[in-house]
DNA sequence: GGCAAATTGTTTCAGATGAAACGAAATCAT
DNA sequence: ATGATTTCGTTTCATCTGAAACAATTTGCC
């Protein structure tokens, strides 16, 4: 299999940003598999999950900063998780129009429950690319989230 | 910035799959921004307008295998765009389930004037990446593609 | 202090989406 | 040939989604 890389400017930009999006897609999808079609849950939910799983208690401006959730998908999604007991949504003392969210011991027990299976289904599409590969993509990417202007650090680390 | 490449499996399990995700989003969103808020023009139309521009005329199947559209989105995206005048669909008069996609004089005219717009907006989301991120970012997307078991050579070449 | 402006979470409403049902046409088996 | 099965494109229905409107609260300004 051959790549141009660059030879053809006009092909690498109409091609590599579809290219980039059904990758994504595809391995969104895999992904979603496991957490939605065996436990319903969306995927702002298990992002939401995700992040208060491994934080105590957060609040709604920050986590917006932390996650792609604007605060209407926030709203939904906080709304489903505390529905299903999974989280709890208080509102801040200190300031009466935020709230705090934070993950119930129900919560954590599911999130760590599906979280192995995600981490297994990834690494099973990932296993099959060779070790340079993957450096290139992280290096690609890491690449283009910066030119995105994306904020860098999302889960900590 | 520092990269940590694969040092911790487990990180690129877990955060590489959303880093993608949100690379993927942002990227889309970015370009949506020409040919959705400027045309009115969804991604899927998009797509498949892009597709039919420079091809003749294809059938629905064959536009099923060389696109991510399903037959429902297809069907959807195709009426809009026949409505709008862009394309035509006829009755294929070999198989009559089929149906024969063509692109008009006004659709191929409007992609004509969209494409660079697209172009210039990828151009310069990528242009602020250096020479090596690019080609790696094109390297590592490719290995994914196949790991994903996407076929290849979308666009034909 | 008090009122305009800004911020935040939620709701509303229209349009988009996915899964399943459906009807038409072709293919297959007998 | 004929009936069953398969393969299409479309429609339906329930849900999701995004943008704007909204109410509650805080901040800024005087």
């Amino acid at each position: 299999m051959t790549f141009r890389i660059s030879d053809d400017l006009e092909q690498l930009e109409t091609f590599f940003p579809y290219q980039l999006a059904v990758a994504a897609e595809r391995f969104s999808r895999d992904l979603m598999e496991v957490y939605n079609k065996t436990y319903g849950l969306t995927r702002e939910e298990w992002r939401l999950l995700f992040l208060l799983s491994r934080e105590g208690q957060i609040a709604s401006n920050e986590l917006a900063q932390r996650t792609t959730l604007d605060k209407v998908q926030l709203s939904r999604a906080s709304q489903r998780l505390a529905d299903k007991g999974l989280i709890t949504r208080n509102v801040s003392p200190k300031d009466r129009r935020l709230k705090l969210y934070q993950s119930t011991e129900k919560g954590r027990a599911l999130f760590a429950e599906i979280k192995p299976q995600v981490d297994a289904r990834a690494s099973d599409i990932v296993s099959s690319m060779s070790k340079e590969q993957k450096a290139a993509l992280q290096m690609g990417l890491n690449g283009l989230l910066e030119a995105l202007g994306a904020p860098e650090q999302m889960f900590g680390d």
